[in-house]
RNA sequence: GGGUCGUUAGCUCAGUCGGUAGAGCAGCGGGCUUUUAACCCGUUGGUCCUGGGUUCGAGCCCCAGACGGCCCA
């Protein structure tokens, strides 16, 4: 490349003047301290008199990264951003030096790291303003940062360099912000309750706990496959069995299925367990759980996302048989007859398995004809003992299971049940889904005998929930994708990339 | 996996009928001591996602692929 070009090129600019930093000094210097952050100098002195103010002499020192720039012959404004907000700048060529104006002029660019000292005034307009003594340039930007009036739209890139989206995009620091009041609310909630937060494996010998396909890695020293964990469930159990009757573990599972709006193969659950307690106990714990996140976050228990406003006041329940009914107008005698389920599931043209019994065929009509329809908050109950391998059983019915999964906006976003707490049967429903598993169904769980020797040692009566961090975080935020709620969301990778 | 839309300067985007690529911002040079998406004058900058094809000629049409968005499975 030859020197007329990289003179062409930003960055090749942007090196030149750091290269000139360098010779005057230390171009990266960690020496110094931030005094003042934009919010409490805009809170403290916002509303100050220009000429009070002023007669004041308040000293300011800040720190920020240059976000915009205003440059006039002999004086200058810079905006300046830190975490708490903007503020404003103004260089004087009197008031610096001839020689430190001219540097700011040649060397600094938007984008860069900088420290201002100096006193508070306001301009004629009324913005509040550091009037600069001192400056220094504390780490150059080499890269042209995003435009500054339309920042950075391009998803792609959000996603990718999620640094430079939250650089320029204050909307999305803020949905970051929201999700971290959200999980330290439900903190709160569950530490004030008597809830031990525990940490129990990411790499599982057996993975457990949801039908879902995990993703495999491999021990070296010891010789073995483990799996990311696709559901903490069965080691959380194992702790109330030990005797924490009241557990929760905020944390991270894998699921090796396809990216979508709604999927990432990471995210964030919330399971909590609590012995002497059932299924509808725990309903009753997520209506108050929901409550104080909204009343915390949202200010209130209606919500708005997209077009709707999700009322968190009151929970609707239904079974879900009833709720197939009424999808389908088809009879409670029809709904609990499996023929009637199969030709129902093949006209909603759903590739029914000759395996699947009443429960699953059930579950899937559910699937494809309520659940996008469940809109306000609703708990969907008794669900089929066959899809709910680690339930325990309804006494009325032992096709079904003590079981519900809340739906809001469409989205399932908990699943909780009174536990299946009697060895012998869960043995047995290990033993169904290795059946399935040896049939091919990639998602089915396999037969964990050590947490059956757990079972055998006494679980007390247990109900168990978990609840997807994610998608409240996307209620919360009023976003319909799940990119937009993890910082760091999985991408394809993305070929080779630049080298410089 | 299928369908569909998109990919043009660092960023945000135009691009007519197929006739050889533009704007704003950023950058560079100059001017300007209360600006605020500062302004004024001048100006640099392009693998039009990639590879084929059609054509006298392709950013535009056709085929294949990459990546992304949305919908479906």
């Amino acid at each position: 490349m030859s020197e007329v070009d990289r003179e062409s090129d930003v960055a090749a600019h942007r090196r030149r003047k750091l290269a000139a930093r360098r010779e005057l000094g230390d171009a990266y210097p960690n020496a110094f301290r931030r005094e003042d952050t934009a919010a409490d100098l805009h809170a403290r002195h916002g509303d100050a008199a220009k000429d009070a103010l002023e007669a004041a002499s308040v000293r300011a020192v800040v720190a920020g990264r240059i976000m915009l720039r205003r440059v006039m012959g002999k004086a200058s404004f810079l905006t300046l951003e830190d975490p708490s907000g903007r503020i404003q700048c103004y260089l004087r060529r009197n008031e610096v030096g001839a020689e430190t104006y001219e540097e700011f002029k040649d060397l600094w660019d938007i984008g860069d790291i900088v420290g201002v000292e100096g006193a508070l005034m306001k301009t004629n307009r009324g913005e509040l303003t550091v009037q600069a003594s001192a400056v220094h340039l504390l780490a150059k930007s080499l890269k042209p940062l995003p435009e500054k009036y339309h920042g950075l739209v391009d998803q792609e890139t959000r996603y990718r360099q999620r640094y430079l989206d939250l650089m320029v995009n204050e909307e999305s620091r803020e949905v970051f912000r929201v999700r971290a009041r959200l999980t330290a609310s439900m903190r709160r909630f569950f530490d004030e309750r008597g809830y031990l937060e525990v940490e129990t494996p990411m790499m599982h010998p057996i993975p457990g706990g949801a039908t879902a396909r995990p993703f495999v890695t491999h021990h070296n020293s010891l010789g073995v496959d483990l799996y990311l964990r696709v559901a903490p469930e069965l080691y959380l159990k194992r702790l109330v069995i030990g005797g924490f009757e009241r557990v929760y573990e905020i944390n991270r599972c894998f699921r090796n299925e396809g990216l979508s709006p709604r999927h990432n193969p990471e995210f964030t659950t919330v399971e909590f367990y609590q012995a002497f307690a059932d299924y509808r106990d725990l309903m009753d714990l997520t209506e108050e759980l929901l409550g104080s996140l909204l009343d915390e976050i949202a200010g209130g228990r209606v919500l708005r996302f997209g077009d709707d406003d999700l009322d968190f006041r009151q929970f609707a329940r239904r079974t879900m048989s009833e709720a197939v009914g009424e999808a389908t107008g088809k009879t409670p005698s029809e709904v609990a007859d499996p023929e009637a389920l199969a030709a129902l599931a093949r006209g909603l043209n759903i590739a029914v398995e000759p395996h699947w019994q009443w429960g699953r065929l059930l579950t899937e009509v559910f699937e494809a004809r309520v659940e996008e329809s469940l809109v306000q908050p609703t708990f969907i109950t008794q669900y089929p003992a066959e899809v709910s391998p680690l339930a325990r059983r309804s006494a009325a019915d032992p096709r079904l299971t003590d079981r519900f999964e809340l739906f809001v906006a469409g989205r399932e976003v908990a699943n909780g049940f009174s536990e299946l707490n009697d060895p012998d049967e869960q043995a047995e429903r290990f033993r169904a889904q290795a059946a399935l598993k040896s049939r091919g169904d990639l998602e089915a769980m396999h037969f964990d005998q050590d947490f059956l020797t757990a079972l055998e040692y006494g679980m007390p009566p247990t109900a168990g929930e978990g609840i997807g961090v994610d998608r409240l975080a996307m209620l919360l935020t009023n976003r319909t994708t799940i990119r937009d709620v993890v910082l760091f969301p999985q991408m394809r990778p993305a070929g080779s990339e630049e080298a410089t």
